[in-house]
DNA sequence: AACTGTGAACGTCTTCACAGCG
DNA sequence: CGCTGTGAAGACGTTCACAGTT
């Protein structure tokens, strides 16, 4: 079930597989059955050397002189990033974005699904947000247990972060996705992303200043 | 008024100067004016030698034997990333989470203000939304070049985002931060930082499935 | 002939360890 | 003595270039 753990793959090619995972997706739906490194790496955007490294962390998966089999590529990296399962989420705090999280249709990858909601303020308790009811931030430990819960999202003020991720933690998710700014203190065996709009503008604040551009991310030329 | 642009600072310091700056005035609420490499590096969550290093590539603003001055430090990032300066930001796509952008308060960065909406849809046209009145996305042009638009902000569905992304860039916007999944086409004198949901929680899902945490991203331990 | 898979070269980022300064 | 600033070492990531396979 799990994917062999002996193979090691390094956190930048991780951080690429959801990128090759969405050329692939459009790939498939255009009907196209073979893909070369070439053509995908000009789809996504990076080096056509970068993209067979890459999927060579995954496996010998291509055919030379052919390319790869888009569905057979599609499902392989699919099972490496866990997509084959379900990865019931929450999201803690139900203000502007924790609502506009909420109601993401194009969640785009399978098998993350929002099951539920909570917020410290009693007045937003018992609201309805997304077709779920929302739930008192005192209960995460009850409703994690009860949904099953992998992924924490914190949409909360920032002020209010180290909270939800000590509520996530001692209810057992060892994986959370952090929308406040500032750094949050959790024990190391437990995963953390965070995405920051502030950090972001102020990167591209940098780079406009100096008149240059930034290959720090994804996007193509021409 | 442009730093020296001689300093060649690496991207991976770039893209840390917005977490010191964080933890700095963090530092400057609670009083303190001084802190050593040490310390901020703690409160980061990263390296104290990566602190001295990323540090003194904006300069020597440091004092031996005692330490940085929390104030002078705050002054000189914030020159280096812009922060003292106005940066009209346009957001393109006003559903759940453009207004949610709109209505970001926390908009943290100061510099940063969101001064126009725009959306393709007739039907959100007229509408106010953050105290801004919605306008075509055809008159993107006139309203990039009335508000003197530095940062296009993409939160259009992902088959728009292209559209959006050509928009800003025929109306001069050489900076672009982009919330919608897929990859952008765009000239490469143009800045693109890429926020995408479905990428962070397909990472975190990686990690879960091995067991292992990622360091790829910014949380200290215990 | 076309394209993958990969060793080796190269470049970038991180960390160490200590000289240098206050 | 304490802490910064930095050369040097090491780890990591990218790109090249080509041998190997279909």
């Amino acid at each position: 079930m799990t994917p062999d753990p002996g193979r090691r793959i390094p956190e930048a090619t991780v951080a690429r597989l959801p990128l090759y995972y969405r050329v692939l997706l459009e790939s498939a739906e255009a009907r196209v059955s073979t893909i070369s490194s070439d053509r995908l790496a000009e789809m996504a955007g990076v080096n056509a050397a970068k993209v067979r490294k890459d999927l060579s962390y995954l496996g010998s998966f291509g055919t030379r002189g052919v390319g790869y089999d888009v569905d057979y590529l599609l499902h392989e990296i699919a099972r490496e990033l866990g997509l084959t399962q379900d990865w019931p989420c929450v999201i803690v705090g139900v203000g502007n974005l924790g609502a506009a999280l909420a109601n993401y249709r194009g969640f785009g990858a399978r098998g993350f699904r929002v099951v539920a909601l909570v917020d410290a303020d009693p007045a937003k308790v018992g609201q309805t947000v997304a077709d779920l009811r929302v739930e008192a931030f005192a209960e995460l430990g009850t409703v994690c247990a009860r949904e099953r819960i992998a992924i924490g999202i914190i949409a909360t003020p920032a002020g209010a972060a180290q909270d939800a991720a000590d509520g996530l933690v001692g209810a057992g998710v060892r994986s959370v996705l952090n929308f406040a700014s500032g750094v949050l203190s959790v024990p190391d065996d437990v995963s953390v992303r965070k995405v920051d709009l502030a950090t972001e503008l102020q990167i591209l604040g940098f780079y406009q200043l100096r008149g240059a551009n930034t290959a720090l991310n994804t996007s193509r030329p021409a």
